[in-house]
DNA sequence: ATGAGGCTTCCCGTAACGGGAAGGTCAAGC
DNA sequence: GCTTGACCTTCCCGTTACGGGAAGCCTCAT
């Protein structure tokens, strides 16, 4: 299996599966041609790879999980605490975000929007990150 | 005015200003020593720019704000839309947020979390993402 | 033999700065 | 007058996780 295969089969683009490589996640063999030559246990790392991403864990993160899927010997209890330190991240972020879109939205909703110049939106952006809190 | 009083006047490092200035959002004056000499309408754009980062704007986003903000002849329709379309792309992350949230919790919760190998998130994790729709 | 795809490596660019080095400047104290 | 320490300057590298694109080899079908 080449490349393009891989990619097709593990859903990742060729460029992140030879990105992987050089950052020593996945080892394919190598054909005489140079080409890589990817077997089932690499297709199944990348699958795994991408799903871990796309669960919003980072490189180093599926770099422990990966590793902690090898280890026959593993603790659940390692995998678990992987996966609750980014869910507390996952939640930090999601309540900046939604403070973020309470304020947004109250800025957006009292601007007139026509072709007058005055606008709240800009008269808030003025008064400055600090002495904000004001409430 | 020189940076640090600029950074302490403004909230933003010295770094930060710097590269403002090095991307063109700024133009301080210089004092015959070289140093950057700010005066109180560079406060004001660097305390704008603050707010509007804080806020979630892209850089090139405040640029626009910036321009709007100096445009005493600007319609606050353009002001209110970059804003709502920055709004919509916070909901739609916090949206991406909450699914991911969602489907992390009930891997973290379905773990032991013991001494055990046996691990339902790294079960998960090998079953890849592709075909991943069977509810 | 030639053309179309694949494959290879290599290098640059991304967003928005932060860290740190090497060196000039300024105000204060001795 | 000199030194120290706190500023300031520019410059360059590193960050995250790749994507784009160039230059060149391999393979198969026409």
């Amino acid at each position: 299996m080449n490349i393009g295969q891989a990619a097709a089969a593990s859903g990742l683009p060729a460029k992140t599966i030879r990105y992987y490589e050089e950052i020593g996640l996945i080892r394919p063999m190598r054909d005489t041609n140079g080409y890589r030559a990817f077997a089932q246990a690499d297709i199944h790392k990348l699958a795994f790879l991408a799903r871990s991403r796309a669960l919003g864990f980072t490189i180093e993160e599926c770099r422990a999980l990966l590793g902690l899927y090898e280890d026959e010997s593993r603790a659940s209890e390692d995998v678990k605490r992987l996966a609750q330190e980014h869910l507390e991240r996952i939640d930090v972020k999601i309540g900046e975000l939604r403070s973020l879109r309470a304020t947004l939205g109250d800025l957006v909703s009292s601007c007139a929007g026509d072709h007058r110049p005055d606008c709240p939106i800009l008269n808030d952006l003025a008064s400055g990150p600090p002495a904000r809190k004001r409430r």
